[in-house]
DNA sequence: CCTAGATATCGACAACCATCAATATCTAGG
DNA sequence: CCTAGATATTGATGGTTGTCGATATCTAGG
């Protein structure tokens, strides 16, 4: 299944694990869990996810999202970038256009393994 | 109840938000949740927290937290202060020891914001 | 009081990161 | 092919952050 059978992708890693709560992490799996974490700990990245998230048929073009900040189209260009590398959000193109999609299981395994264990 | 009542802090913030994919984020809400995933968005961090929570009685004392790691002790004791700042650890003193706990309410809720609405 | 031990603060430094302007790389139409 | 528009890459820059050693501050016991 995944291209690795030794080392986890920070996505497949969340997908595993026990709550933040129930157990104390490993320096592995914190290594690996941090830098999706990090992915989200932007409020640009924040915003360009639930804009993501939120729109018409669960995707976004690029040329959308540009719009709707007050920053370069390279700025934007990055964040996306950066959040579709942690595998929290999809790229497709289509003709001209790129289109982001959020990886939704993603960020709800994420969310389960920090608020998990209430 | 809160200090202010013109501004949330980001742990009342995230307590009172729709998940991420539900609803674009306003700026300002944006801007008040980063912090907190900052806060978490570190190996050391995301182990102190778990290790804390998972400790007798769900507190430690820094004196256990420190051993393990292999940081310095002013290292340690900067982590827990962005930790405790960042609403997600109480701190209490007790003599000359200081004991931490995780805030459970303010770690479950910013899961739910993040994997809400799966 | 004085000392020993626990924790916090300070100052410095290297590594990282968000941002931009400039430029490159695509792709569809003409 | 050539051009126009959409997106990505590059290089530079200022700001942030993780870490340490040195030092300060507290507290309990002697």
């Amino acid at each position: 299944m995944s291209k690795s059978h030794l080392t986890l992708t920070p996505v497949e890693t969340v997908a595993c694990c026990s709550p933040l709560v129930a157990a104390p992490l490993s320096e592995e799996t914190a290594e690996r869990i941090a830098p999706l974490l990090k992915a989200i700990a932007d409020p640009v990245r924040l915003r360009l996810l639930s804009l993501v998230a939120a729109h018409d048929g669960g995707e976004a073009c690029v040329c959308d999202l540009n719009d709707a900040f007050d920053l370069s189209q390279p700025t934007i260009s990055h964040h996306l970038k950066v959040l579709h590398e942690s595998g929290l959000l999809d790229r497709s193109k289509r003709g001209v256009w790129v289109y982001y999609r959020v990886r939704r299981e993603a960020l709800s395994d994420l969310g389960a393994l920090i608020g998990g264990g209430l």
